[in-house]
DNA sequence: CCCCCGATTGACAACGTTGTCTAGAGGCTA
DNA sequence: TAGCCTCTAGACAACGTTGTCAATCGGGGG
């Protein structure tokens, strides 16, 4: 790029400068600057024909320099599972909310459940020099973030604890969710109660499976290893899974679904059949009012566990260094009709 | 900062840079470089020296600063109206995935609907010189935008067109889509039929307005005033229009909502009612087949929008450069049992 | 034995902004 | 009127990287 080019005649796809814009308006660069920013010590007439110069010229402050220079990004990352995932929207936009009334920009993107693609767009993020990082991990070992947390990069984790290192978390209480959701269904006379969940790499699929197991126990009832299926949300691994043990010698009579994903494809395989079964679900979801029969769910509150991990990140921003943080989100059972349905025998 | 404090022993908060890694390493500033970035031109007994020391000082680039110097940024903005809106998820992540397959990273957010800050957004990002702008505009003149599409950002409006400006656009046929709806709801022998949408000042909501009416109009039916609402989804909003039109003395026999969020609040307020009423959404939804009766509606594919959107944004980065273009999707009706309800008199 | 060539390497400027420091103008006080 | 202080303004370096260009080295051909 030539000097000429530059300030006289902008070709398309060359901004404007300060520099430019300091020439433009007879000024110092600097001057441009303190009205960019709204500093003080600037006349009003010098600032007029400095915002005349900017406005005839298009100029827009190019923020990656500034970035450089300052050395804060104002912006955080967000890394989750899936952003078409509709439990994720409402976190997705608490963070977003935060974010916004710090004045910081959002860069989002899905792992898609990977662990190496989650790796790659953190490592992305942290060469993008992000402020912070909210993670809902899908690897299980996060040592690769030890020297980015030590460099100054706040991180929390959401949904899922971090593995192998000591950091913030915000989770639910998966634990005490599934108690209730299966103390739930034995209080409306089920013994035999299948459970449907998500691979048990995944923390959360652990801790619902150990509150099934839980409150079976402490009911005394025991838990026949076909009632227990750990897997991928597939609707066809869902489906064959909930269809085996409705169709076993003794089937189960009701069903505790680890998510929203298997909830729904339990919902579809349920209707498909002629005697009725109880669902609870974990996770609540739209419209899970208006299916008949309603479904009965474990609800988490995506939004406040967003609001939260995102609160916990600015408090680390701001300096506010305490040791690393787990906070826990409680859930709430919302009964609608699917899961006081009772047990019937064939 | 001292330089004694960098290069040696490092601070909590300072990262090393390639200077660093360059004095341990014992070469060249740009041997380094040439290193990170995989260059030729370098003996593999240095390219060692240099990496043992990048994986010793926990070097990682310094993208702000790579940025500054390539003027690509190597990320798209992504505004829509509500990032918790599930209609936006699958879109959403088509983008992200079109970004991912181009290298690029996605920073987005959320307009609330509010053309002010969609305006505040965009710059935002315009300000980070991103290198293109997806945007689902909330409001209805983008001449704001400019000098920034004549500095070279590459700018794609989806689902609704600019305003006042000339530029890319993939939208759904709504027109199309809605005269589909009312004719099927017509087809079924319905002769009032109402329709509840939102906003006139949204494109959206006018164009399946024009499609409603122009169906009737096909059928020679005539449209009373009383059957049309169009305003906020605001659930109490939607649930006041829908009462008024089937209190009526002539009451409609049919709904035709404009999107899922109308939708979702008619099939709440239909379920209280004795008499059966048909109802078509324009939007899909997760469930919809679930509910009973299911519901019928005109699906829109926002993974293709986006994947459409991101695309046409990346052949423009890539110096195709064509006059603005303007794309429409179509919609297909998916009949349920909602829509196919007959009418019914009192 | 000298020269040329390619391969490897590093010095230096530049990207566009902000922090620091200094210069100069003008007003006030003694 | 000299001296000091305040207020405005600009010169300059720095942020960490990459592109350009020149220097150095070793080897092969004449």
């Amino acid at each position: 790029m030539t000097d000429t080019a530059r300030g006289t005649s902008r070709r398309y796809g060359t901004r404007p400068t300060m520099k430019d814009v300091a020439a433009r308006a007879g000024v110092g660069l600097k001057t441009v600057s303190r009205v960019v920013n709204g500093e003080p010590g600037v006349t009003p007439d010098t600032e007029r024909r400095v915002q005349e110069a900017i406005t005839a010229l298009g100029f827009r402050r190019n923020d990656s320099a500034r970035i450089l220079r300052k050395g804060r990004t104002a912006s955080i990352g967000l890394v989750l599972e899936d952003l078409a995932d509709p439990f994720y929207g409402p976190l997705n936009r608490a963070v977003e909310e935060v974010a916004r009334s710090h004045g910081a920009l959002l860069i989002n993107g899905s792992s898609a459940e990977d662990p190496v693609r989650e790796q790659e767009l953190v490592l992305a993020l942290c060469a993008r020099r992000v402020d912070g990082l909210v993670i809902i991990p899908a690897g299980d070992d996060h040592r690769y973030l030890e020297p980015e947390i030590t460099a100054g990069i706040a991180t929390v984790f959401v949904d899922r604890p971090a593995g192998q290192i000591d950091a913030d978390a915000v989770l639910s209480d998966n634990f005490g969710g599934a108690q209730d959701a299966v103390a739930h269904l034995i209080a409306h006379g089920h013994r035999r109660i299948g459970f449907i969940g998500d691979q048990p790499r995944i923390h959360t699929a652990r801790e619902r499976l150990r509150g099934y197991r839980t409150a079976m126990a402490a009911a005394g009832l025991p838990v026949d290893d076909a009632w227990v299926s750990l897997g991928s949300t597939d609707p066809g691994r869902v489906r064959a899974a909930a269809t085996a043990m409705l169709d076993a010698p003794q089937p189960v009579t009701a069903l505790f679904a680890g998510n929203n994903r298997v909830t729904v494809t339990a919902v579809r395989v349920l209707g498909e059949r002629p005697r009725p079964v109880a669902l609870v679900g974990f996770d609540d979801f739209e419209l899970a009012d208006l299916v008949r029969p309603a479904i009965t769910v474990v609800a988490q509150d995506p939004a406040r566990m967003g609001r939260t991990a995102a609160g916990l990140l600015f408090r680390r921003l701001d300096g506010i260094i305490d040791p690393p943080h787990r906070e826990e989100i409680p859930t709430r059972l919302i009964a609608r009709g699917s899961g006081e349905i009772p047990p019937t025998e064939d």
